[in-house]
DNA sequence: TGTCCTAGTCAACACTTGTTGACTACACTT
DNA sequence: AAGTGTAGTCAACAAGTGTTGACTAGGACA
């Protein structure tokens, strides 16, 4: 019998839910597999139900994430993509919770909706301070843009995208959340 | 026994098709069942496997579609998403094959390959009539803007987006495309 | 030493899925 | 009327899923 050696709850517990980041990032929900997390903790399928009781649960806890948009006050239009575009790569390439979050909301409602929260909770009150009129839908074309370049970036992977440097990024789009933001269609 | 009439098999496999692509749009591939759009279309789940052999195969037919962009030769710049616009639209709703294979590349590798093959065989040529030079940056740029209005419209169902017209949609992307095709950054 | 609590395993359940192969009703030919 | 090909059904398999409940090693404490 190879000695066992129990690490403490809260640990296994850190552990299964990072693993279970991973998964869900790379696969999406329905091809992650609990048996799959509990293997790559190298821990018995029955323990990820123990402290996350549902597939569903593990996955809503997964999902849950701060985008820590800095505050935009007294920040010039122009440098507007200058200082959210790290910001926004970050969280992206944290391998921690957007992608999977993303995946998941292209086929499970309750995922999209998850998104749409942090969209309606981080995002938007966020431009709000920049965008005079019609917040919602500016902050919504801000949102659909970087969604896009997310999804091309790291689901899609267009050659392009996928390569180019972040600063680069934020010269292509900085004219584009400054039109979303203070342009004025009919 | 209630009386048995039996189509044409090119009808049913032609409606088979069409059931799987309005699931496969709905729930994405993994949640859509063989079961299910057999019996949509009131058959046995054999038929389904006689006809396409498998369900992978299945899908790969049903996500498989012509955008039909116009070509874009002396249209004016400022003209060209009030051009294209509703061609996108028609494509995305005609709750075809868009939306299936948009939902699917979220989660499945080769999905996300046919995505950019319809993507570098379909847009990147339209668009290389109007972009001078890095056509396939610019195009990759206009291509995640297009995706993500459509991810949030028709997956997200971002309110203000998904409630929008055509027209004003147009209005407001009309000059990011501009921007995307002809702008310069370093 | 004996007794609990806790982190963990084990084996199995109930169910769903894609997929198969053998069978059957129907309609048209002869 | 007999026969034949085709559109379709039926029942089942094999594999994999989330989930459960009963059990066990191992340290802490009395």
């Amino acid at each position: 019998m190879p000695a066992r050696r129990p690490r403490s709850a809260a640990a296994t517990r850190a552990a299964i839910l990072d693993a279970a980041r991973v998964r869900f990032g790379a696969e999406g929900y329905e091809r992650t597999t609990l048996r799959a997390v509990a293997s790559d903790v190298g821990v018995d399928p029955a323990m990820v139900i123990r402290y996350f009781t549902n597939k569903q649960s593990l996955f809503a806890e997964a999902a849950e994430f701060e985008l820590d948009l800095p505050d935009l006050r007294g920040v010039a239009m122009k440098d507007l993509a200058a200082v959210l575009m790290p910001r926004f790569i970050a969280v992206w390439e944290k391998d921690g919770t957007f992608l999977p979050l993303l995946r998941a909301s292209a086929t499970s409602p309750q995922a999209a909706e998850a998104m749409v929260r942090v969209f309606a909770g981080q995002v938007v009150p966020a431009l709000c301070v920049v965008a005079v009129d019609r917040a919602q839908e500016r902050a919504a074309l801000v949102g659909s843009q970087i969604l896009g370049l997310a999804f091309s970036r790291y689901v899609l992977r267009v050659p392009p995208l996928a390569e180019m440097a972040p600063e680069q990024l934020a010269r292509w789009i900085g004219p584009v959340l400054e039109h979303y933001l203070t342009g004025d269609p009919g």
